[in-house]
DNA sequence: GAAAATAGGACTAAAATAGTCCCCTATAGA
DNA sequence: TCTATAGGGGACTATTTTAGTCCTATTTTC
């Protein structure tokens, strides 16, 4: 668990996939065609990142969807702010919050520690990265015991 | 969002609560009265716990629950992976997934380092630091835009 | 003016989460 | 040995969140 949504996972799916000639500009249908994911997904996430600049809209007949910015420039962090609303690992942490708990809860702090350092994670990771990531499969350690990542074929 | 449980979140609040007195054995009862959160919700929190082990029971009359270990050699990590399971932040990213757009996904890799990076964060956070954490209340960059939080009274 | 696009938002369906409850077993102590 | 108190396990329900679809309006090109 901890984990972004689907709809945050297809979104980076498809500004991955516009990375390819990052300057044209294609429909909502196209990028459906291409990714595998259905229009009307890919249209709501679209206009979801083009209201939070991650790309740029063009209306009308001819028009469709680039990029904003180079890839490098976009990060993990910009994607799942645009897509899910800005980190915050608990209710308490976000901003704007107000829990019933105030009183008993003295854990409030440390975990905005851990979201500083998950943000500092998401921040330095873009969309090139993202894209050609070719590193070695990671070993994982869950409670000590060792998980072996499969690859994809 | 990227956000933690309310119930792994409640898990937190009680055993920091736990910790003081950490040899002592208290009943679920008692744990809902001081913490202020619902007995049954307490009682499903702490068998969970008592399942991976982060906390032992007594059962019987004068039975209740303590903490297994020092409160320092118990993660943040820990506790997530007691009560949600393994941290793995897109679906792809957990060790027995097979999603329907591995033939276009370029992504998966990525993600899974990011996995790392979020891991070792909440590995290195003991229920020490998340009981004291008096550090000063950090300033947030949300899309560029400073964030701060409030702290509370 | 027709066709091809996006913008915005309403709406429905599905899934995950939270919360409660019941019946069982174990232990302490009168 | 009986009773009260405690946890163990799991079924169940309600709520909330997420995912996905669709409709109508606006914009632009040809």
């Amino acid at each position: 668990m901890l984990r972004i949504s689907k709809l945050t996972d297809y979104g980076t799916m498809l500004l991955a996939h516009m990375t390819d000639g990052s300057g044209d500009v294609r429909s909502a249908t196209e990028l459906a065609t291409e990714t595998g994911i259905a229009l009307p997904t890919v249209s709501k996430l679209l206009k979801a990142l083009a209201r939070k600049q991650l790309v740029v809209s063009t209306r009308g007949a001819s028009g469709g969807y680039r990029l904003a910015r180079e890839p490098r420039e976009i990060s993990a962090a910009d994607i799942i702010d645009a897509l899910e609303g800005p980190v915050s690992i608990t209710e308490c942490s976000a901003a704007d919050s107000h829990c019933d708990y105030e009183d008993h809860c003295t854990v409030g702090h440390a975990w905005q520690r851990i979201n500083v350092a998950i943000r500092e994670a998401l921040d330095e990771v873009s969309l090139v990265d993202l894209k050609h990531a070719n590193s070695p499969v990671p070993e994982f350690h869950f409670a000590g015991m060792p998980i072996t990542v499969e690859r994809k074929p």
